[in-house]
RNA sequence: GCGCGAUUAGCUCAGUGGUAGAGCGCUUGCUUCACACGCAAGAAGUCGCAGGUUCGAACCCUGCAUCGCGCACCA
């Protein structure tokens, strides 16, 4: 701390730490370390990914834990790396090649389009892992991994030949989630249900050997008519018996088709008869399956009505022709009515628009473990949930698991590893090798979902040295959002391939949620650019502001003025510590006994509170209640309390020295407790004012990264310092006591900066150094302490734990005032003391309730007896 | 329809059986020699509603209301 500037300035100390810590390697795990192993593998971003807050979140709270395990002598891993985020990509440069050459994918072709991908991965791409160093991230950079390495990719592909050889991979012609706009399949989790307005047509199905008789349907969907294949009632429903099996006329596209009774139909919706289309219902398809219906498909990839006998609706977008055909419909007398109609449609996740559901070929996988997945997380299980209540979401989901659809139909990601004979289509070869006559066979063009990458994440980033040392992982930090996308499948492949669950505890984060309570999105608008928020906040200030408020499990609402509280908070550290320096002497001298003083005591007594506080609440996770706790005790306690009245110590240097020391003692621990909210500002106090001096490198001379996470003062400490509990409460009775005598200045309108005279009676010993430090914290011109005081009429007064205390002004008295505030007071404390006597008075309370708990009663009401009658003795004296 | 969460000061939120808390905001005073990104004092709450358990309930139980989120259904 060379020059010392009035406000901490972040930016320059935050690019000098993490550059240093770099150099030196600090954050690069050795699995040959004899130290206990601590790991993390970071939830890797998208590769076209930018900073969000959630990011923010998600990543401070793995440095703490991270930080904090090298503080207590761990090995630490935590892995970075990226994800290739196959549609994400895929469709980022697909539309810079449409805006910068108005070109589409497939004018380049396979190759040269995922050329451009890798070029544009190697430009762009990870532009959020400098982010994350922004931050402060303490992450291994030295092995920062990608899922589309080569190594990784070999991994995915045999994952796949493997699950294959087993059986659990299979190819079949099923209904999918199809994409319009991305043109893929898509898994059941990428499907956000979405509820729509949407528009019910009654269309009317003319009976064919009844003409003028018609069966009604209800549809929202009368672009598809020409698609249906039958109408299906329920086979218990009396309106509709004596039409089974009957045929009738199928509008639009015209032709005979049966009326068959199937269980599935709900009579109660609509009119009771279903239209049954089997290419773009699921439901639909099972009936369709059940009777051995045909199958029509009128939809081209795309969305667009592929059906050239209905020219009227050939080549339109799917919603148009829907209107299109309800007023077709309308027009040939065949649409009975129309009603307005609310369902819930599939949205697809990433291009934002409805699903379709499509018959197709694709590649399934048959979950492996699924048993083993689900009782492996539990309270008394390997893997604990925080908070635990997703453990049902997750068991739940685990229970109804329906079988995955890994194929897309995109071309950036891992190439499904089969080849097709060119001779005979039903000769598959499975391996990641392709087979040696290639010519003569073609490659499966699909590749896998993501998600079939990421699932292994936890075991294939690590080479078998480091897997040895650090697998499982201890910690996984995550939202809860992907609890179905990858917790529960990363648990699924560790247990098929490591034999053993991906990691201990998963922390699920809340979500972060505008101040309106909305999601952040991209399309909102309404999250705030971290990178913004560090430079105007610094790093520490955003990290400590958002993890005070956040972590708890709830949703969180985010608030910029949190954030300005966090950069508060790094200036108050900064100028306390300015403060110390200011003070000059010799650094972490000895703490002599005999010279401590009450406040000394206090704030060694609340020093230990907070090391107690913030350990147990990093250890139960709750990284709120830990930050919350440093608050307190540095501004509340140590700043506004101990700092003030260690300037008491004036410049007597013998008991100056041992206030410094006691300074360096708390600033010390405090810097270490904070080290892993605040990684830079406390490494530059770490330096600055020298505690690194007289350690050994293994323990934060070089780096407070490596300083020991403070242990609580023991008995020991205790007993030599002379710590007494008598001691920490004369402090809190004197702190009691200033407060009071600041209160009756303000009562009586003198200024703060006013140096005035004191008379305070004491009720008790007090001696000179206490004084003192009452004069300073009063900002007494004078503090006189006479054993007994005849105030003069209309003196103000208060009671105090130390004794009464008067405040003597000369022709500014209002009697009445400070009759009126003194029976305030009285009011006041009689009113507590009717509450405290009520109580005592309830023989089951006395009888029932803990003896402490009733002693603590009995005490209070002496107490409020004695000051209300000294009070009243004091407005008495007033008259 | 089933399930989960939330409801506490103007705002954002802590608080799992024993006198209602924090920060911000607000009022008032203060450029007091670390800090105005500050200091000091203060005002402010029928703890969503209704029952129940208990000597005692913000906290436990039941029901209801409102908001949010999952899952299922959705012709």
């Amino acid at each position: 701390m060379g020059e010392i500037s009035k406000a901490y300035e972040p930016a320059a100390v935050e690019a000098k730490w993490y550059a240093q810590w770099l150099g030196a390697r600090y954050f690069e795990a050795d699995p040959d370390s004899p130290k206990p192993p601590y790991s993390i593998v970071i939830p890797p971003p998208n590769v076209t990914g930018v900073l969000t807050l959630g990011h923010v979140l998600n990543n401070t709270i793995q440095d703490i834990l991270a930080r904090r395990a090298r503080m207590l002598g761990k090995e630490v891993l935590w892995l970075p790396g990226v994800d290739h985020a196959g549609i994400a990509t895929q469709t980022v440069v697909e539309r810079q090649l449409r805006k910068e050459e108005k070109k589409t994918r497939h004018d380049l072709g396979r190759d040269e389009f995922v050329r451009r991908v890798w070029a544009w991965k190697e430009k762009h791409g990870g532009i959020i892992i400098e982010q994350l160093k922004r931050l402060g991230c303490s992450c291994d950079w030295s092995r920062e991994r990608f899922t589309m390495d080569s190594a990784y990719s070999r991994a995915v592909e045999q994952t796949f030949v493997d699950l294959y050889r087993k059986g659990l991979i299979y190819r079949g012609r099923r209904m999918v989630n199809w994409d319009p706009v991305a043109l893929t399949a898509l898994s059941d989790e990428e499907v956000i249900p979405t509820p729509q307005k949407s528009t019910l047509y009654y269309v009317r199905y003319e009976l064919v050997d009844a003409p003028g008789r018609y069966l009604e349907v209800a549809t929202t969907r009368p672009e598809t008519i020409m698609a249906d294949v039958a109408l299906a009632v329920h086979p218990r429903d009396p309106r509709y018996a004596s039409s089974l099996g009957k045929k009738v006329w199928r509008p639009l596209d015209r032709a005979e088709i049966p009326v068959i009774a199937d269980e599935g139909i709900d009579p109660e919706f609509g009119t009771g008869v279903l239209k049954v289309t089997p290419t773009h219902d699921k439901l639909d398809f099972e009936i369709g399956q059940r009777h051995n219906l045909p199958v029509i498909d009128v939809l081209h990839p795309d969305g667009k009505i592929n059906c050239p006998n209905v020219p009227e609706l050939d080549g339109l977008d799917r919603f148009i022709a829907r209107k299109e055909a309800g007023e077709m419909l309308a027009e040939r007398g065949l649409l009975a009515k129309e009603e307005s109609h609310e369902s819930t449609v599939g949205f697809s996740e990433r291009a934002g628009v409805p699903i379709e559901p499509r018959l197709s070929e694709q590649w399934f996988l048959k979950y492996p473990r699924v048993e083993e997945a689900r009782a492996a997380v539990g309270p008394e299980e390997k893997v604990h949930f925080r908070p635990e209540r997703w453990t049902a979401v997750y068991q739940h989901w685990l229970e109804n698991i329906q079988d995955w659809c890994i194929s897309r139909q995109l071309w950036w990601g891992h190439r499904i590893p089969v080849w097709y004979s060119k001779t005979d289509p039903a000769n598959l070869h499975v391996d990641i090798e392709p087979p040696n006559d290639a010519e003569n066979w073609a490659q499966d063009p699909d590749v896998l979902d993501t998600w079939f990458s990421s699932w292994l994440w936890p075991f294939e980033t690590m080479d078998s040295a480091t897997r040895a040392k650090f697998y499982p992982t201890s910690d996984l930090v995550t939202a809860p959002d992907i609890i179905f996308f990858w917790v529960a499948r990363m648990i699924m492949a560790g247990l098929e391939y490591t034999g053993e669950v991906p990691f201990g505890e998963v922390f699920f984060t809340g979500i972060i949620r505008d101040a309106q309570g909305r999601k952040m999105s991209k399309s909102l608008g309404n999250s705030p650019d971290p990178l913004d928020l560090i430079d105007k906040y610094g790093a520490d200030g955003l990290r400590f502001g958002l993890m005070r408020i956040a972590p708890t499990g709830q949703d969180i609402r985010f608030d910029e003025k949190q954030i300005e509280e966090g950069r508060n908070f790094a200036n108050k550290l900064w100028n306390a510590a300015r403060y110390r320096q200011m003070q000059g002497g010799e650094v972490e001298g000895e703490i002599e006994p005999p010279r401590l003083t009450s406040d000394d005591k206090w704030i060694l007594f609340r020093l230990d509170g907070a090391i107690r506080a913030t350990t147990d609440a990093l250890r139960n996770y709750r990284f709120n209640e830990a930050a919350q706790a440093l608050y307190r005790f540095f501004w509340s306690e140590f700043c506004d309390w101990y700092l003030e009245a260690s300037k008491a110590s004036g410049e007597d240097p013998a008991r100056k020295a041992t206030t410094l020391a006691v300074i360096d003692f708390v600033l010390g621990h405090v810097l270490r407790l904070l080290h892993p909210f605040m990684p830079f500002i406390t490494e530059e106090l770490w330096h600055g004012l020298g505690y690194n001096l007289d350690l050994p490198a293994a323990q934060g001379a070089k780096t407070i990264q490596f300083a020991r996470w403070p242990e609580p003062l023991d008995n020991e400490f205790k007993l030599n310092y002379g710590l007494t509990p008598n001691d920490e409460q004369f402090a809190s009775d004197k702190y009691e006591s200033v407060t009071a005598a600041r209160r009756l200045r303000r009562d009586f309108n003198i200024a703060s900066n006013k140096r005035v005279v004191f008379v305070l009676v004491p009720s008790r010993e007090l001696p000179e150094e206490e004084a003192a430090a009452l004069r300073i914290l009063l900002n007494a011109e004078r503090l006189d302490l006479p054993a007994k005081y005849e105030a003069k009429k209309g003196t103000p007064s208060a009671l105090t734990p130390l004794g009464e205390l008067y405040l003597p002004l000369q022709g500014l008295i209002d009697l009445e005032a400070e009759g009126a505030r003194l029976d305030k007071e009285i009011a006041k404390i009689e009113t507590e003391l009717v509450t405290a006597r009520k109580k005592l008075a309830n023989e089951n309370f006395v009888a029932n309730a803990p003896a402490a708990v009733v002693a603590e009663h009995r005490q209070r009401e002496k107490s409020f007896m004695e000051r209300l009658e000294q009070l009243q003795r004091m407005r008495a004296s007033l008259e």
